[in-house]
DNA sequence: GACAATACGTCAGCTTTGTTGACATTCCAA
DNA sequence: TTGGAATGTCAACAAAGCTGACGTATTGTC
């Protein structure tokens, strides 16, 4: 209701369109599918799925993190977290450490071999976004960052904020 | 190693780093959350899953389609998918009819119950995309939009674009 | 020192949604 | 007309999410 056409200065609102909406949601499913299919391909080797290559992920993003903050950047359960965390402790790609301010806690880190796995899944995630960015020119992905960060819920832009400045 | 610092002309690829890409990834991830946390709740309510949703859209947009196409459109089996539908069809939101010409064939349509609820989530998911289009701009959803397109796999894009011309 | 709160791990059981395999029906072409 | 291909259904199983309950070690507080 608020958004009736009203004659706009200059760029119009057709971009708010139902149409247009609809477009934009079909486009994330089937880009999303995209994004996850390589990395999918190598966890399969593995017998791994997509809920170890997120752990592995933000482990490698957060070196040192505890399985508390995991859990809230990964906003899944404990038991469900756990599960996934047990198999890649248990096969060497993950370590646990007891923290030293406070004993109970748990600080994760990949082992090199966990690194090794974190780099290829990277790696071939890394290829097609590098391919699509490069396709599109860095006009369309800052747009295409800005939409993403605007979508976000507010704990996840958070996150993904404070994970931002690592580098810069 | 390929994206070393070579010297561009004028609009440098800072924007192909590593980093830019994991920021992307991040994105993305951290996105899609929030693209499903609104209809994910409606479908609580009904004990549906984000699979009802998925059929529900695509029937809604290609009424009168058969199993085996909506099958391609998912990228899911067919047997993944029979379930999913034989609870619509038992509740009454999804209509079969067998096939005029082929009679192995059955087409999809939403019942007037089923086109309901289609609405709703429909509503619910283009409110929040519509919030993060207005916040972002038009220049930046056609930046988006063009990213997520050179995302998707072949066969995806094919299916984007067959469902694109529907209303323009 | 007693006791509540926190961080983590685990067990049991359930749901959704993906998989493979077997099977019925229908169409088409040799 | 008959055998193969295509379409869709049923059965059983696996991955990965969830809730709830409980145990243990540690911390901090009264």
């Amino acid at each position: 209701m608020s958004d009736g056409p009203q004659p706009q200065t200059g760029q119009s609102l057709l971009f708010l369109t139902d149409e247009q909406l609809r477009k934009g949601i079909e486009a994330m499913f089937f880009a999303y599918r995209g994004f996850t299919a390589d990395p999918d391909r190598i966890l399969e080797e593995k017998s791994y799925g997509r809920a170890h290559h997120r752990a592995i992920h933000f482990i490698h993003r957060n070196p040192g993190t505890t399985v508390n903050n995991l859990l809230s950047i990964l906003g899944v359960t404990k038991q469900s977290l756990n599960r996934v965390l047990r198999t890649l402790i248990e096969d060497g790609l993950v370590a646990s450490t007891v923290g030293k301010r406070d004993k109970r806690e748990r600080h994760l880190h990949l082992t090199t071999e966990g690194a090794v796995l974190e780099r290829a899944l990277s790696d071939a995630q890394r290829d097609r976004m590098r391919a699509a960015y490069r396709a599109a020119g860095p006009a369309a992905v800052a747009g295409f960052r800005q939409v993403l960060e605007a979508m976000m819920d507010d704990q996840a832009r958070h996150h993904y904020e404070a994970m931002k400045d690592v580098t810069e």
